[in-house]
Order: structure tokens, then sequence, then C-alpha cells
DNA sequence: ATAAAACTGGATATTCAGATCCAGATATGC
DNA sequence: GCATATCTGGATCTGAATATCCAGTTTTAT
């Protein structure tokens, strides 16, 4: 439901939760398995929204502008893609200008719950969450609870 | 959020709630302001979902197959649409396949609850909502509340 | 200084949802 | 039966999202 940017987008400041040092573009490429190319396209809008920074030349790549703790789910899908709540009638009816009618009220509820979803949840806390599998990590956490996938 | 498709079958299941008769494919484009030639399309998905009846020929046109309490907005969707729910990890990470990481689980979760708002909400009940604007009319509702607009 | 590393931004290519078109099939009224 | 209305389904067109490419700029190590 969400695009595939988005998808990037999220993939890319995870990644970049690892602060030992600047990524390069072409690094987190391989780390996200996101086209490289296009990565950069995405980490420039992330750059726009001050989310993360970009430093050029030898030794530059980009690093989180601020604590994970300070970025939410909500302001990285805002940095490439937001969501498009409906505002007025699609259908150009005057009348629903005001006041959505009730198809299109029900629709933008489920999109403010979505977003409302995301806007609390803070990246530190999906890294924090007592889950096996760790976002972008083939390996599962090493001395973790068990392997779920050989536990047969 | 959701595809332009989706509005377009809920706008036309929306207006076939009207009974009286069959609707010709271009007199609900008229009505729902959709593309003749692109909601015909739709009308097949509609119809192939066993949501829409289809009758050729003179004074033939498109018929809801059940009655508007036994449509959800859920069945319009996944008719043209279905919510593309995370099944496994996009990364393709083996050891993500049974459980995913938390990134993709709080994704996959705002699109459950999407999944859950809409399998609940039936079309009659979005119709027999208290709202002066009714989907698909450029009137307000006749000998209704005060209209907003006007009200100044 | 110079070369290499790395981001920047514009131009271009690719893909797919959205939209169009039309010949064929089917039903109805006369 | 025949003409007309209407859906059906395949082929095609269009435009936006996705992806690629590359020349230009900035920075650092040596």
């Amino acid at each position: 439901m969400l695009s595939q940017t988005v998808e990037y987008a999220l993939r890319a400041v995870v990644a970049l939760a690892e602060p030992d040092t600047a990524w390069t573009a072409h690094a987190l490429a391989a780390k996200t398995q996101v086209p490289a190319s296009y990565l950069s396209k995405v980490l420039q809008s992330l750059a726009k929204a001050d989310l993360v920074l970009a430093q050029r030349g030898r030794n530059g790549g980009f690093i989180l502008a601020k604590p994970t703790s300070a970025i939410t789910v909500l302001e990285v899908v805002n940095a490439v893609e937001p969501i498009e709540r409906i505002q007025t009638c699609p259908l150009g009816l005057a009348a629903h200008g005001v006041r959505l009618c009730s198809l299109h009220r029900k629709l933008d509820d489920a999109y403010a719950m979505v977003e409302r979803a995301f806007a609390t949840t803070t990246i530190a806390s999906i890294l924090a969450e007592p889950n096996p599998a760790r976002p972008l990590c083939a390996q599962q956490e090493k001395g973790g609870s068990l392997n779920v996938l050989h536990a047969h």
C-alpha cells in the first residue's frame, strides 16, 4: 500500500542507525538491497527533509541528523511521499467541499489511523523490539532467543 | 494511499445502491465521474468478484449482486486491487521468512489495521450515516439538517 | 597541487497503473 | 428476423513512478 520508495527510505534510515561512521550511498545500497542509483535520489529527499546529513568528498557519506528516538516512521514517509489525505471531495462536488461525504470520510479516517500509528512509532522503538529477526540483517540476533527456523 | 481504481470501484458500488433499475456503464460513468471506458474494466472486476451482476443487451446494465448490508468496503477493495500484505521479508532474507522483522511487522500491522476497518464497514453503513453530504450527490440531502455552506 | 572519493542534479530509460478503442458476443424490442 | 443496445475482452496508448546514467561539484588524503 505504501510505495516502493517509502520502503526504500525506511530501510535506509534503519541501516543508518548503526552510527559507526558515515555510510556511502553505495554501501547503503548493498546493505539495504536497493538499486544504488535510485537510493541516491531517496537519500537526497531524506537530506532535504533534514533527516540525514550528507557529506561529500573522501570519507564522506550519510549519517542520521537526529537520534533514532527523535525520528518517526511518519517523518520518513513524509520526506519521500506523504500520505495523501482526502482534503476535499474527489468528485469536486461543491457541497462536499467543507464536509466530506460518508464514503470519503471513511477512507480518510483509515488514512488518519495509519498516519497516527506512524507518527507515534520512532525508529528507535522499532529497533528496540525484542524480535529475533533484526531489520536488514540476514543473521539472527547473536546470542538471542532460539532460531524459530531451525527449531522443529 | 489507495489506488484510483479502488476509488472508482467504491463510487460505482455506492452508485448502484440506488436499485431502481440496471445502470449502464455509461450512465454510471456520468454519475460517478469516472472515465466510461475505464469504468467498464472496473465493473468487469466487480462482476468477476460476484459483487455486481452484468446483463447484456437492451435494457441491460449492472445491478448489485447482494444487498448493500452484505457488501463490505474490503470486498470492493479486494475485487479490484487487494491490499498487499507483507507475507515474507521484502529483502528475501531467509531468516525473516517466518517471522517478519520489527520494521516490516510495523508496516504490515498498519495494513492489517486498515483491512480490519474496511472489513467491518458495509456499504449500507456508509449510506446510513447522518451526513448532509450524500456520496456522489451534488445536492445536499433534501429536508435534511441545515446546509453548512450557506449558514453564515 | 593533485587525484581519488563521494554527493548533486539534470537528462534519460523503463515499467506499470490508468485510460482508450474497437471488434465481437449477447440480449431485447419491434 | 433485424436493428439496436449493451456488456466482453483484447490491443493499444499515455503518463507517472521507478530506475539509470553521467557530467559537475565538493572534500579529503597524500
